[in-house]
DNA sequence: CGGCTCCTGACAACTTTATGTCAGTAATTC
DNA sequence: GAATTACTGACATAAAGTTGTCAGGAGCCG
């Protein structure tokens, strides 16, 4: 039996919850107690919570262990996106789960942070993801291309109005989704509800940063 | 430099989305380009998608990759529920972005199928994850523990009821959190929204599953 | 076609890792 | 205190993994 093997099984034989000793877990294996110590040695440096306790034996907490696993950008994207919205859940017990798992993840992601440009989707706690969506791919789009967008928005005052912007960066806190850009109808930056746009078109026109209209520039101002 | 190191480093270095040959590699790590074929084998069995071109050379999808994680039950279960709900998103690429993840980690959990004692919580399409979660926290506690619950229910048409219920299942379809549960005022399967529950009560009185009253009745039923 | 490059198999030399044995320490339980 | 069991270090040996070399096959491109 080769070792990776043995760790495999071992994982799942401590996950019964009762506890093991390492003579009956040597035994089993075929092989030697200090293998065994050795083995555990292993298991926690990656990770697997088990726990050894002198005079009775070995336990792990009852967990699963993901395999590493190999993700897109936009699976990243999702992954944290869905954990924000569980992390808003009244739900103490998930609450507290996704909040540790965010933890996790951000730990083990590779510490090259995320830049603004790839930051195009940041999450805040809220309470109503469904609305205000349908927009959300154009303006992704627009954002990471760099590219100006024509709006047609209806303000919650009813009154309309179409103009170019400068989509810089798609945020959700409260309770719907909103757009930041630099307004080139204004000539500032301005937020708007995504549920509140009627129609996104992308202009062929690239921007690219202007000094005070970038969104450190908004973020410096806010 | 040992191996794993040489795996580290060709893994950043093939997420340039350059087409690297592999004689350049062997030259740069000191290799021969056996040696750099091997390791695209490896990098390949550990679901890096690495993709060889005959004739032009290597490149790499851009990915990140998660080492292995260690969860909780509470944490598998947040990022199901997450990515459940993302995969609901009308931005089509949030959605498959979720729905591939999913893919990958039902692959990657253990074969150990959700029992369905596990599989308290089942998610379906939904757009309003907000309302009804107050009393998730007691009633996925009585699913575990096999309590009997005792609802105080206000009925769409607001009519008041009392009642023992055995809980089975959390679902969320359509637009609200609901609990499948046995219900012993009526002697039937009900269905109740969790936003209509005024309040749950767990008993001291454990069930345990009689035919005709377990979830997989109801299924068969359903 | 010819040139480029990926790709595969086999085998021997080499390097690293895993293992058993032994000797002893430390916390826990009774 | 006695029994139990987890732990640690050292060292020789056994096992496993890694690598280079060589010989040849296979898809892609101009």
């Amino acid at each position: 039996m080769r070792r990776s093997d043995r760790l495999l099984e071992l994982m799942t034989r401590l996950r019964d919850g009762r506890i093991h000793r390492a003579e009956d877990l040597a035994a089993r294996f075929g092989v030697s107690v200090r293998t065994i110590y050795r083995d555990m040695d292993t298991l926690a440096a990656s990770g697997i919570p088990v726990e050894g306790t002198r005079g009775s034996g070995y336990r792990a907490l009852d967990t699963l262990t993901l395999p590493p696993l190999s993700l897109t950008p936009a699976e990243i994207e999702a992954l944290q996106l869905g954990l924000a919205i569980v992390a808003e859940a009244p739900d103490p017990d998930l609450k507290a789960a996704a909040l540790s798992l965010t933890e996790k993840m951000d730990a083990a992601l590779p510490s090259e942070a995320p830049t603004d440009r790839d930051a195009a989707l940041a999450v805040y706690p809220f309470s109503d993801a469904a609305r205000g969506f349908s927009h959300m791919s154009t303006i992704r789009a627009a954002i990471r291309g760099r590219q100006k967008l024509r709006l047609s928005y209806r303000r919650p005052d009813d009154v309309w109005s179409f103009r170019t912007i400068r989509p810089l960066q798609i945020d959700h806190f409260g309770r719907v989704w909103s757009l930041t850009a630099w307004c080139e109808l204004r000539n500032d930056f301005r937020v708007f509800r995504l549920d509140l746009i009627e129609s996104a078109d992308i202009l062929p026109e690239l921007f690219v940063d202007e000094p005070g209209k970038s969104l450190a520039d908004y973020r410096a101002a806010g």
